[in-house]
DNA sequence: GCGACAG
DNA sequence: ATCTTGTCGC
């Protein structure tokens, strides 16, 4: 997949990878602006693609491995998945791990052939401290709709949903909706959903349950999930 | 000031 | 993220 395929406005990729928190921080202001919230997204996609990075601690210097796993949205086949190891180039940070995450997720995406017209993202997006999490940052630098799905709540407050598959309740933070949590499974915890980039959020929460026939998880990030883990490609 | 804190 | 045994339930 080229870097950049498709659409408007991107912004400058910057002169030199952030390695401070504040410039990480200055980082993301500097982008939140190109964050596209009101594009309501794409009804029906033909490929989604699933990002996951897998490590073992959480320093910089650690080793990475990121996958992107492209599926077919209507059949949820696999029909194209890369594998990248790299160094890490920042350390985790709570509200800052798209540093460290997204170099080698930047890697996969440009090996992929198949190009996706969805992004799922394991993370938030505008469910963030400064409204711009991994999903927003990754739609962002790569112009595609994109969706955060995140497995634990990290900031808003919310009430518990219903325990049926389907049932939602907002993430509220300072008087703004900042996604849902949502149940893909009756009786087991929610999945919090959050717009990335160019994806409205009751679109958002459609793919994913749409994406979500069986597990908590949509498949495009257990799929990514396991291959990051595994580290080779399924048979 | 203190704790909480996506993965 | 990762470390980790058994255990409850469909």
């Amino acid at each position: 997949m080229e870097q950049g395929a498709g659409v408007a406005e991107r912004p400058e990729m910057p002169e030199a990878w952030p390695h401070t928190v504040a410039d990480a921080e200055a980082e993301q202001e500097r982008l939140r602006p190109f964050v596209d919230l009101a594009d309501p997204g794409p009804e029906t996609v033909r490929y989604v693609a699933g990002l996951d990075v897998a490590y073992e601690g959480q320093d910089e210097g650690d080793r990475l491995t990121a996958a992107v796993v492209v599926l077919d949205a209507r059949t949820l086949d696999v029909v194209d998945q890369v594998v990248v190891r790299e160094r890490a180039r920042f350390p985790y940070v709570p509200g800052l791990f798209a540093f460290r995450e997204l170099p080698p997720l930047l890697s996969a995406l440009d090996r992929v052939r198949v190009t996706p017209e969805l992004l799922v993202c394991d993370g938030y997006g505008l469910a963030h401290p400064r409204r711009f999490g991994l999903a927003c940052h990754v739609g962002v630098l790569t112009g595609l709709p994109a969706i955060g799905v995140a497995k634990t709540a990290f900031v808003g407050r919310y009430e518990v949903p219903a325990s049926e598959r389907g049932a939602w309740a907002p993430i509220v933070e300072r008087d703004e909706v900042v996604g849902r949590a949502l149940r893909t499974r009756t009786g087991v915890k929610p999945v919090y959903v959050s717009q990335g980039h160019r994806i409205g959020l009751d679109n958002a929460c459609r793919h994913v349950l749409r994406l979500t026939p069986e597990y908590r998880l949509p498949e495009p990030i257990r799929l990514a999930d396991r291959l990051s883990r595994s580290g080779v490609p399924a048979a």
